[in-house]
DNA sequence: CGACTCTCCTGCTGGC
DNA sequence: TGCCAGCAGGAGAGTC
């Protein structure tokens, strides 16, 4: 399931479409698009001058319109080559852009909670992304304090809530709070200075090891280009309930919180 | 207004 | 072996 890094490690794998120009669009379900969903609101003539990423969220930007994308839980774009069409056959491919060159970028998603939005340009892309909060990846503490500070929600649920800051999802958020110390259910506002500073520290550390690591795979997740990730094997609690934690032994919890699985050892983590 | 819960959707899993 | 209920999840809508 895409998160920040998954993300990430698909816009990189991505890059060979930049100063490529969009010959044609197949739209083979509006539905999954916000705004424009004819060819041209999504980039037909275009060339595609970057691609850009925040939170869980991915960007076509050409010299005209942008195309976000949204890969939800189960969405992929995928590097197609010329001659390999077997995509076609495939019912939850929904949209396909095709380059110059012949290889074409699908849209695929099975569980459709992901989605494309034709933007009209980069302000209008800026406008977008103004609804998140900082970059996980690079959101620093000083602008993480305000925004605990300012909710009573759990902090797992801040975690997850992507107008605090956006790209962390379930797997992450679990995680981080394990390395932390930090008990999911601690309110957020309780936590001081020096707490969300190692959180922020931990989170960026492990974003990064996971974009390093090529994301995280558990079914089905993999780079535009087929590559899976092999970040899984490096979690801790994500998946683990009933299982020893691997600091202390205490079997792991396994609680619902934010209507998700949260897994946390109740001897590490400190309720704040 | 803030903090919950519900809903969307499909494929895999586990129980009988 | 086959069937089906239950579960997984991000995010927006709805509710209290």
């Amino acid at each position: 399931m895409p998160e920040l890094p998954e993300v990430e490690c698909v816009r990189r794998s991505l890059s060979w479409v930049i100063g490529e120009r969009i010959t044609s669009v197949d739209i083979r379900r509006p539905d999954v698009v916000t705004g424009d969903c004819s060819p041209n609101g999504l980039l037909r003539g275009q060339c595609v001058v970057g691609l850009r990423r925040h939170g869980k969220q991915l960007a076509l930007v050409s010299e005209k319109g942008t195309v976000v994308v949204h890969l939800g839980m189960t969405g992929t774009l995928l590097t197609v080559q010329h001659g390999h069409e077997g995509w076609q056959q495939d019912r939850h491919v929904h949209l396909r852009w095709r380059t110059g060159k012949g290889a074409c970028v699908i849209f695929r998603d099975p569980r459709r909670f992901g989605g494309v939005w034709a933007l009209k340009d980069e302000s209008a892309l800026s406008d977008h992304w103004r609804l998140l909060g900082p970059d996980a990846l690079t959101i620093t503490t000083g602008q993480l304090i305000p925004r605990l500070g300012a909710t009573r929600q759990p902090i797992k649920s801040a975690l997850l809530d992507q107008r605090v800051l956006a790209g962390v999802g379930n797997i992450y958020a679990v995680e981080a709070l394990h390395r932390a110390g930090i008990h999911p259910m601690s309110v957020s506002r309780h936590l001081d200075a020096r707490d969300v500073q190692r959180l922020a520290r931990i989170l960026h550390h492990i974003l990064r090891e996971a974009i390093r690591a090529g994301g995280t795979t558990l079914r089905d997740y993999t780079d535009s280009l087929g590559v899976k990730g092999g970040y899984a094997l490096r979690h801790r609690v994500y998946g683990r309930g009933g299982l020893p934690c691997k600091k202390c032994k205490t079997p792991l919890a396994d609680i619902r919180l934010a209507g998700r699985s949260t897994v946390y050892c109740g001897s590490c983590q400190v309720l704040l």
